[in-house]
RNA sequence: GCCUCGGUAGCUCAGUUGGAUAGAGCAACUGCCUUCUAAGCAGUAGGUCAUGGGUUCGAAUCCCGUCCGGGGUACCA
């Protein structure tokens, strides 16, 4: 059991025998004392002053009595402004991280065919573009939250739904067409998803030039958007395409499987990837008959100019159109659609959507009308909605050019992997090929640390000016950590030291030995939290302050170089637990650490 | 207008189930490599926790008002 339940439960049974007074062990408040204080756990006993009718000091002088004689983990005690500090034994520290060292899977918890299946989907692309900072940040998030929740013992399906039609995709299509003069990626040399990119500009430029050609002419705004050439066109290839033609049909499967193409090393690059992949062309009608179905059930209604809409104003909601007047679904339809297909093929018990922020509402209307269609998981879907990536002049705004590339930036910052390496020169005797899955885990260590520390709900900031940083609150940091343990450890193997996890209980413990210990003991709590909260960064966080620590450690003590076996093997023990800490919980953000660096 | 999320050091961010003197990193300045990796360690400096009230033994944290900013409120996705 964990020192801190131990406590409780004691304070619980010296509040009845000291006071005769009742209370739950959940609402005993525990905390780390301070730094400044000697003592491991403190408790906060203002809570208890009403039973006790006695003074916080006195309070606290009797309860330290009682957990002293009682507990023979609590060594002594001592009492500060009414805050009860416990020194808690060494060899209880001991007992944790020997525990810690011989379990390979600390802090995870195991799935068996009985836990809840958990899909996740994420990434969500269209593919008329390629991916760019936003679609990282939700990439990174979707594929650690994934890995968060197989840690907290669930069964894990990740998926993607691609959103492969429509107009935006009729638009490149059609620019390629007019102005693609028969390039393809295999002709050009350029990525199938960039290609297909400059289209969709290309298609934007065209448009507005068109229209302030037909506002010259006395058309209005509104009338110059809707006759411009090029927009009609694109609707027109839109009707050919539900009307299945053959040519239009043909166009697009080709020009998809470009962006598939590419997307698919992007993916590679960054590290994610998925068990099942919808496509919305798949699911549109899927959702379209759904709604029908719910339109014959009377969940729905149909208005007179034969739109369909769901009435949540019972709910607190608006009213929602679910089909257009022309019978043409939204985008709504379309996820009710995509929910039924998955619902058919995997017995979900709780689905989590990785998307944005600005689509809170959208999620909170679809919860109610998975529910009212009879889905299980409907009304308890989590909307795991994440803030903007926003650059410092604003929001990233493809047509406007004001977006960082994904493949771009992975790109420059594996460079800046690769000089700073070159320049440390730590990396002798390394292949190519070892180098260069160096330089990636490196740079993206850096890039996915950077997007996961800060908190997913929160907006945060991207400067393209000032690169992201390898010192500091950075995945390189930790990554650096990692490797100089490693290096030890593989100096000791090479002199025939051995490890051995079974701890001398005799040695003592520096101050800092003993912080460790109880860093490393609060991993499987924080991977509940992380898990709790739907919040990677509450890891990253963690394993940054484990690591600070351990460095600090490093500075001040010799590990190789103690004289004292039993200490040098505690040492050594200590420092790989850490490694591992650190190793599985960069894991579950997706990142890699390297063995030198 | 209504709904919703946010405002903590020059900058980027932690800390928010109420607890002791609000923490990191970057940027600036100062030390530490003949000893296990200096992508490190130690130090200096930097704060009316947007703001005004309230609740409490105790508020960055909870409640109310105000100011500022993001997002939503489409027969767009």
């Amino acid at each position: 059991m964990h020192i801190d339940q131990i406590i409780k439960e004691k304070i619980v049974e010296a509040v009845d025998s000291l006071y005769d007074q009742k209370i739950e062990a959940d609402s005993v408040q525990l905390q780390n004392t301070r730094k400044d204080v000697e003592g491991d756990v403190t408790v906060v006993v203002f809570p208890f002053l009403r039973f006790s009718k006695k003074s916080p000091e006195q309070t606290a002088e009797q309860l330290g009595e009682y957990l002293k004689e009682q507990v023979d983990l609590i060594d002594d005690f001592s009492v500060i402004k009414g805050f009860l500090n416990l020194l808690i034994s060494k060899n209880y520290w001991l007992s944790v991280l020997e525990d810690a060292a011989n379990r390979p899977t600390f802090g995870f918890k195991a799935a068996d065919e009985n836990s809840p299946l958990v899909m996740v989907e994420y990434s969500s692309p269209n593919t008329n573009k390629p991916l760019h900072l936003g679609h990282i940040r939700n990439n990174l998030l979707g594929f650690s939250i994934g890995e968060i929740i197989k840690a907290n013992g669930n069964k894990l399906v990740k998926t993607n739904i691609v959103n492969d039609r429509g107009i935006h995709i009729c638009k490149s299509m059609y620019a390629w067409k007019q102005w693609g003069e028969g390039k393809t990626p295999e002709n050009t040399g350029i990525k199938g998803d960039h290609l297909v990119g400059d289209f969709y500009v290309l298609f934007d430029k065209h448009y507005k030039q068109e229209i302030s050609e037909l506002q010259e002419k006395g058309l209005s705004k509104e009338e110059a958007e809707q006759q411009a050439p090029s927009i009609v066109a694109a609707r027109e290839m839109l009707l050919k395409w539900e009307a299945k033609d053959p040519e239009v049909i043909e166009l697009w499967e080709m020009m998809n499987q470009w962006v598939y193409d590419g997307f698919d090393v992007t993916y590679k690059e960054l590290g994610v990837d998925f068990d099942k992949i919808y496509y919305e062309s798949d699911t549109y009608l899927v959702g379209k008959e759904e709604v029908l179905r719910g339109l014959k059930e009377g969940i729905f209604y149909q208005r007179e100019d034969q739109s369909v809409w769901a009435d949540l104003t019972a709910d607190g909601l608006d009213e929602k159109i679910l089909l257009r007047s022309d019978g043409t679904s939204v985008y709504m339809t379309q996820d009710i659609g995509t929910a039924k297909l998955r619902f058919n093929d995997y017995t979900i018990d709780k689905m989590v959507y990785v998307v944005g922020n600005e689509q809170n509402y959208h999620f909170q209307v679809l919860s109610v009308l998975l529910d009212k269609l009879g889905f299980d998981w409907g009304k308890g879907l989590h909307h795991f909605s994440y803030g903007m990536v926003e650059l410092p002049h604003g929001k990233m705004k493809s047509r406007e050019g004001t977006v960082v590339d994904a493949d771009d930036l992975m790109a420059e910052m594996i460079e800046v992997a690769r000089k700073t390496s070159e320049e440390l020169g730590k990396l002798e005797g390394y292949t190519e090929a070892e180098l260069a899955e160096t330089y990636k885990t490196i740079a993206l260590g850096a890039l996915k640390y950077f997007m996961l520390k800060v908190d997913p709900k929160k907006n945060m900031l991207f400067n393209p000016e000032e690169s992201i940083d390898f010192n500091g609150n950075t995945g390189p940091f930790i990554q650096y950590t990692y490797a100089r343990i490693r290096s030890v450890i593989r100096k000791a193997e090479s002199n025939g030291i051995q490890l051995n996890k079974q701890l001398t209980q005799s040695i003592s413990l520096s101050e800092k030995e003993q912080e460790l210990i109880k860093s490393i003991s609060l991993f499987p709590a924080v991977i509940k939290e992380a898990g709790d909260a739907y919040s990677p960064a509450v890891i990253a966080n963690y394993i940054y302050s484990l690591v600070k620590e351990f460095n600090q450690f490093y500075h001040d003590h010799s590990i190789l170089g103690e004289e004292d076996e039993a200490v040098r093997n505690f040492r050594l023990v200590l420092s790989q637990t850490i490694a591992n800490v650190v190793e599985s919980g960069m894991k579950l953000l997706g990142i890699n650490v390297p063995e030198r660096m």
